[in-house]
RNA sequence: CGGGGAGUAGCGCAGCUUGGCAGCGCGCCUGCUUUGGGAGCAGGAGGCCGCGGGUUCAAAUCCCGCCUCCCCGACCA
């Protein structure tokens, strides 16, 4: 391909609305065009690099007798009322909406309802299962805040595998051999990544795993253990081992403290804010702060029934799943919680669940909300100034909270989530009609089924952000969309120079390598400058100076080395090349 | 959805306070010179100053409304 021909226009300064680097480059290198917020546009170069990233997973998913198929993106909004996602899936959904000739449809940001009923008019018996399908198909999410160029859009490129098995032992073998199909991905990517324990979402099912790659532009966090082998997100995490006897004994320690510590009734007017509170009282807690207070929210367990839950207020909550925290109109209607005076003092005829951490009190005790408007009581210790009914874990993960597995400490890593796979188990099989299959005894048996979901756009980014520096992209070879880049200096004004560089992109070529072949005429400068930036593995330079001795110079982008070689080496280098 | 910031040429920005010809750098086009790490000179093209309304003799600039984009948070693969 010869740049004077390709669609790109390299760019010496990002466009501002760009903050990260991979985001800042791919514009820069013209990989990519916005086209609104959280939409993109694939320019020639990008979509080269996605195609050879979609080939990789295809030629893994391929390798473990995975079938690729393609389902549209339109799907018949009645299929999400048949599994009951059109409620559950929250906001992402109904913004996607459209409403054609033959109904309401949905832009799909995920297909398994699709790909239940497609497979369920097939696979009618035991002997046609196992069977997994997977396609690699543009998405829709309407998040509410599309970021940092590729890595969230509204509209993405996803490759996502669906499998059905007869059993549970046969699905939980399935996803191991998907399992291993990922690793591969990925180490051909050349990506770190680590599959974490994680929460199942809207998706549903029981065992699932993301697949992190650690990063600082990363939007999610992952705790790994520092002695054994437990890691799992941060929604997903489990504090430490909730043990009756710690707690027990935390609980009997404070009591001891609590001699002579009377309840205080504090003033604290305003919002009632964890940091707020922190700060009014900051002459009573001294140096605790917000690891001080207890913050109580109250929320509505998968039952719907009011439960008050208690953490300390340094922490987040992580909430049980089907759990929901109450909104504004719950409390306009209870009238009974005070918003940010919430506490579990005089609380009766509510559940009262605690963390944890709740249990080892401050020397001081803790300061909670007093129930009423514009107060708070410190002092106050659990057993004595309040019960507990129900101890769980509840407060997110902090770096240094004891393994649930091991009871060591964990530390927290920032990362991108670039897969996430679902054993499903029968979560849609028993929604949707019709999706159960004959087994060997004649009896109809619904589908063990699990997902499994790479977003392809997203790596492209992540990749990019693994493997640049401040001159530009640096491609691993297995995705580059170029695999050499030869570059005649003065392209075309030079005769002798152009037509030598002519001959190496043709032999090149003709060795079945990808060639970007620089022909513009412009200044060596600006021909290094662009190639830096674009970021092919190789740089082949043709200039009038190597010529006069028959050489010409390869450069390595990724550690800078440059060799020379004679020009009649050219086909043990392309020998090499293709290694 | 809450908080903050920004929309002026393809990209980066100035001009706005104090209303008076639409600017600068890069990029782009033509010509000449130059040619191994973002060249020089000369000449050019390119604008609904985000949109709509208002004030005014006169609005990029002041006032009102809206839209879009970015950041932090909430939410989410």
């Amino acid at each position: 391909m010869r740049i004077s021909r390709l669609l790109v226009k390299t760019l010496r300064e990002a466009p501002s609305d760009a903050e990260v680097e991979s985001h800042k480059l791919l514009l820069r290198a013209g990989y990519i065009q916005r086209l609104a917020s959280g939409v993109q546009t694939y320019l020639p170069l990008g979509l080269k690099v996605l195609a050879n990233i979609s080939s990789i997973i295809r030629q893994e998913l391929d390798a473990v007798g995975a079938q690729e198929m393609l389902m549209p993106v339109l799907q018949p909004l009645e299929l999400w009322e048949e599994s009951g996602r059109d409620k559950s899936f929250g906001e992402i959904l109904p913004a996607f909406v459209v409403t054609g000739r033959g109904g309401k449809f949905v832009l799909g940001p995920t297909h398994e309802e699709v790909v239940t009923r497609t497979v369920s008019a097939i696979a009618e018996s035991w002997r046609n299962l196992p069977v997994t399908v997977y396609q690699l198909q543009t998405k829709f999410r309407d998040e509410a805040r599309p970021r940092f160029g590729l890595l969230r859009t509204r509209e993405l490129l996803m490759c996502d595998a669906y499998s059905f098995d007869a059993d549970k032992d046969s699905m939980a073998a399935t996803y191991e051999v998907i399992r291993l199909a990922y690793n591969s991905i990925f180490s051909r990517l050349s990506l770190e990544v680590v599959p974490v324990e994680a929460s199942s979402g809207a998706i549903g099912g029981d065992v699932n795993h993301e697949y992190m790659v650690p990063s600082s532009i990363g939007e999610d966090l992952f705790v790994s253990c520092t002695s054994c082998d437990y890691k799992a997100n941060v929604e997903a995490a489990k504090g430490g081992k909730v043990d009756e006897s710690d707690i027990e004994a935390n609980l009997a320690e404070g009591l001891k403290n609590s001699q002579g510590v009377d309840n205080l009734e504090f003033y604290t007017p305003g919002s009632g804010s964890i940091a707020e509170i922190a700060d009014q009282l900051s002459s009573h807690l001294g140096k605790l702060g917000s690891k001080g207070l207890i913050q109580a929210l109250v929320g509505k367990d998968e039952n719907g029934k009011d439960v008050v839950m208690l953490v300390p207020g340094s922490r987040s909550v992580v909430l049980p799943f089907g759990w929901k925290l109450y909104e504004e109109e719950d409390f306009d209607v209870s009238k009974r919680f005070i918003k940010g005076f919430i506490g579990p003092v005089g609380l009766e005829g509510v559940t009262i669940v605690a963390d944890p951490l709740v249990s080892a009190s401050p020397s001081v005790g803790w300061v909670v909300g007093g129930n009423k408007a514009d107060t708070h009581i410190g002092g106050v210790f659990p057993r004595r100034d309040f019960n507990v009914d129900i101890w769980m874990s509840l407060a997110q993960v902090e770096d240094g909270d004891l393994c649930p597995i091991c009871n060591s400490q964990v530390a927290l890593r920032r990362s991108v989530e670039a897969a996430h796979t679902f054993q499903l188990g029968l979560t849609y099989s028993s929604k949707m009609e019709g999706a159960t299959f004959l087994d060997k005894s004649g009896t109809s048996s619904q589908y063990w089924m699990g997902c499994y979901g790479i977003g392809v756009s997203r790596l492209m980014a992540v990749v990019a952000e693994a493997n640049c520096d401040n001159k530009g992209l640096i491609w691993p070879k297995a995705i580059a969309p170029f695999l050499i880049h030869v570059i005649a200096i003065g392209g075309t004004k030079d005769e002798k120079v152009f037509q030598s560089a002519e001959k190496v992109v043709g032999e090149l070529e003709d060795a079945g390598i990808e060639v970007l072949f620089d022909d513009r005429e412009v200044s060596a400068g600006v021909a290094f400058n662009d190639a830096d930036l674009i970021g092919i593995p190789w740089q082949l330079v043709i200039g009038a100076k190597g010529l006069a001795k028959g050489v010409f110079e390869l450069k390595n982008r990724r550690n800078g080395e440059k060799e020379e070689h004679s020009l009649e080496d050219l086909a043990i280098l392309i020998r090499d090349l293709l290694v």
